[in-house]
DNA sequence: AGCCGCTTTGGAAGCCCTTCCATTTAGGAA
DNA sequence: TTCCTAAATGGAAGGGCTTCCAAAGCGGCT
């Protein structure tokens, strides 16, 4: 008995010589060359199944100048966002019947070895490149080998990218409170560093622009104002900057806001926190919508703007598959677009039961 | 300019033709070969570096028959189990100068394809299977060739494993429950037929039994027991299952027990929610305990009971490593102990407050 | 000078494929 | 039958490394 891999797997000689061929004309069936009878074609077929023989992916890598790999490297911080975003990526790389290679990027300083490492060892195919900068040296490199890259969630002139729409996901959820009757608007957000936190300023901003609202003096609230413990991490996006923004918010007595776009969930909640401790409700006292329709979101409510992750992630590696194919390919540089998810936090639900 | 990258990357000739040594020499430089001059070795070195050379990873497989990738298959449902146990895989693989070769296992049926897949042709040293049976077939294969593998949260006699310790943990939950003083329990729990659910219920038992309680009739309700949509999907720990089983309980008026050990933190929010509806509060009317401690539980304040994933990830990469480096290594079960987490539902953080 | 035994070095063979070129074979046309 | 063309096939070369064996270098001995 062979047993089901063999108990030394076979290679293509063994099967050459048992079908009574070429290691030639074994090479074209496996490959589906064209120039093959239909005959030999049978006999090699039956005797690969037989032998249970599968080609050495590394051997096949050498002769071919490809691995049939893609790397995707990536910060592996937080829950949902990167964990839809890896499924999309992982189910359309085995669609394409490649195989995915995953570095988690801790440290910035890492990224440029791993991105080697891939490259030049592993020789993969293409590249995934998430919510990581690329460094210029690096952006060189690629553009005069013509590798395939794709970036998700960041971007670059000279590659092909994935972004969301964060400018427009504000800017739905700033009009849609504005809808609801709001007129006196405020936003917390993180660093004013952060892109996505410049841009969904800017929706919001483009929002209140359009229904000819101002926004007055201190209704804008950035992380990097206040002051505490985890103020300074990463992008300002964390709980600690949303609640103290909501505390400082809820000091301006005279001119309380009605309607508060928090730029990230996660802030959201500390700014809830803040307003239970107040004494005060959502959406009754002031109503909230926030953004990235984390796992929390849902269960307390919160309206928010959702990123299709995974989407994203198969988008992305559906691109790189084209680059592969076409390296001349030309540029594309593709804004995914959020969904406003409405729930209670923002009153409109309340607001429709009201009218029935 | 040669560039980061060499326009063509570099072999091992040019290397050795620039040093003006053989190929021989190179290769032993690379690999740390003993017996190398030390006036080569650095000759050699400058010229790496000069040239940005690093070894075409399948080649150095081919010719050594070793790849110096691991294989992860998991599925890839939920989220903080799986991410976490990612990130300590990926974290551990890197320190160990490896890579990781990712497969998401969504169908069982694609199990033995993407089994044979790593191994036959990408020639993986090593195999880590999370969450997933392993077939016989196999079970037969790896061990005729001694090709490593470890299991994760899924066990085999044969092969090195690592689980959660569901018993030990349950049976800390349902303890701490008792010593608050709570001598009416009651158990919420998945599928007769999910082993996890079985171990945990099997802690329950043991804490009572210690405690010299007795479980009354009517008292420990299944998701299999019960009737609904979502009721019989996979293992039976699902929110939908969770609120049915309280309702249950509830209708119990008599003998309405004091505090309940939810075998799943997401059958705990389903609990909580029903009990909501009936106007009963956690802790004041019913002490609560789930199991899994996922990201829920925290905003909730649940008492749960953590399973460490990072720290499970690593250790069992680790292991795998020690099976790539000795083979015949005996195997070693490991069971990986749980953390009671305590926060608000199980009251315990009130009656300290009372005590002062 | 000649010899011995290390240490150090060079490079052929081998790992398992793909691909290309040469060769064989078959089928038609003359 | 003979010759020509196209289809089918065999297998050498090559891809970049490791490893092993043979050979060279070297220092100290006699």
């Amino acid at each position: 008995m062979t047993g089901l891999l063999g108990s030394m797997p076979a290679t293509i000689y063994e099967v050459a010589q048992k079908a009574g061929v070429g290691i030639g004309t074994v090479s074209r069936v496996l490959n589906n060359s064209s120039q093959i009878s239909p005959q030999t074609r049978a006999r090699v077929l039956q005797v690969i199944d037989k032998l249970n023989y599968q080609p050495h992916a590394m051997a096949q890598g050498l002769a071919r100048k490809k691995s049939l790999t893609i790397a995707a490297l990536m910060p592996f911080f937080t829950g949902h966002f990167y964990v839809e975003l890896l499924k999309g990526i992982q189910q359309a790389t085995a669609r394409h019947k490649y195989d995915l290679i995953l570095y988690s990027i801790e440290d910035l300083h890492d990224k440029d070895f791993y991105l080697k490492r891939a490259l030049q060892q592993r020789r993969v195919d293409g590249v995934l490149l998430v919510s990581l900068p690329l460094s210029d040296a690096y952006a060189k490199e690629f553009q005069r080998r013509k590798l395939p890259l794709v970036l998700v969630d960041t971007s670059h002139a000279d590659f092909d990218s994935f972004t969301v729409n964060n400018q427009s996901g504000a800017h739905a959820a700033v009009q849609h409170l504005i809808r609801l009757g709001h007129k006196r608007l405020a936003m917390i957000t993180g660093h004013r560093e952060s892109k996505p936190a410049q841009l969904r300023y800017t929706g919001f901003r483009r929002a209140l622009a359009e229904a000819g609202i101002k926004l007055p003096e201190g209704l804008l609230i950035s992380s990097d104002t206040l002051s505490g413990e985890s103020i300074t991490l990463n992008d300002g996006f964390n709980k600690e900057t949303g609640y103290r923004a909501m505390q400082k918010l809820l000091q301006l007595n005279g001119i309380r806001p009605t309607a508060v776009f928090v730029a990230s969930d996660i802030q959201a909640l500390g700014a809830m926190q803040a307003m239970q401790e107040s004494g005060l409700r959502v959406p009754e006292d002031m109503a909230l919508v926030g953004f990235d329709d984390i796992e929390l979101a849902e269960y307390v409510g919160l309206t928010t703007i959702k990123q299709p992750m995974f989407q994203m992630g198969q988008r992305a590696v559906e691109r790189l598959m084209a680059l592969i194919n076409d390296p001349n390919s030309p540029r594309q540089h593709r804004r995914i677009e959020t969904e406003l998810i409405i729930r209670d936090s923002c009153g409109a639900k309340k607001e429709i039961k009201h009218k029935h």
